[in-house]
DNA sequence: TATCAACACTGTCAAGTCCGAAGTATAGCA
DNA sequence: TGCTATACTTCGGACTTGACAGTGTTGATA
């Protein structure tokens, strides 16, 4: 740490940390577009999720519900109706994150497009 | 997409997209902590990258670099001394990417410490 | 009466990805 | 002669993912 750029103090001791929980899970495949398609389309059943992805398999779509909504980032609700209905949203606290990874998909996307 | 929540049109139009080519890259382990560590400590080496995350596996740190610097993320500077020297920096133009990777990781930490 | 559709998954197997440990190549130093 | 330093690569086994088929319930259709 002497004479290299720095962004700024707060970025140096952050961005080299080792592979934090919400890491892993983030870094699983759809995770990150399930989180901000749940934010985006809620309340989303998983139908809905299955065709707006296109070429998920619909277990990895169901593990990467289940650990998001077991790591406490997604809500599930389940209706006594038939057939079965189960409706996904962000929790009410988890937006924040949905929100920092919007502009990282856009990022994305915008690249895909032009590059 | 009648009756539903939505926070802004922008988003309703990126966030369900399909996996692309840059979230396929950024949903491998250690891409994105590789890409926010380069960013902070620019022009940084395998081996301190290596001692920086501490529980990666060489052969998975190698394959992340190559990944991203094959998707022109990253820039390779390989100097021809012994023993060799290879420093890794952010590509001119992708700066604004670890920008925006870097809050995310700000908030899985400090979730880590609070939760 | 038999079959089908709708929905949200689960199960199975093959293929792909990741990990940890060991190995590779080179030259200076003891 | 062996050791060190560096940036990887290779290998076998473990874990993750994808494709595809199946489950359970009830109302609608043939």
């Amino acid at each position: 740490m002497d004479e290299r750029t720095q962004p700024n103090d707060s970025a140096a001791e952050t961005c080299y940390c080792p592979t934090s929980g919400v890491i892993d899970l983030l870094s699983r495949t759809y995770a990150i577009q399930t989180l901000c398609a749940v934010g985006t389309l809620q309340p989303v059943r998983y139908g809905e999720l299955e065709t707006a992805f296109g070429d998920v398999s619909s277990s990895t779509l169901s593990s990467r519900l289940g650990d998001l909504t077991e790591a406490g980032l997604l809500e599930r609700n389940q209706y006594d109706e038939i057939p079965p209905r189960v409706e996904y949203r962000l929790s009410e606290d988890r937006t924040d994150l949905c929100e920092l990874l919007t502009p990282v998909l856009d990022w994305a996307q915008q690249r895909e497009t032009t590059d």
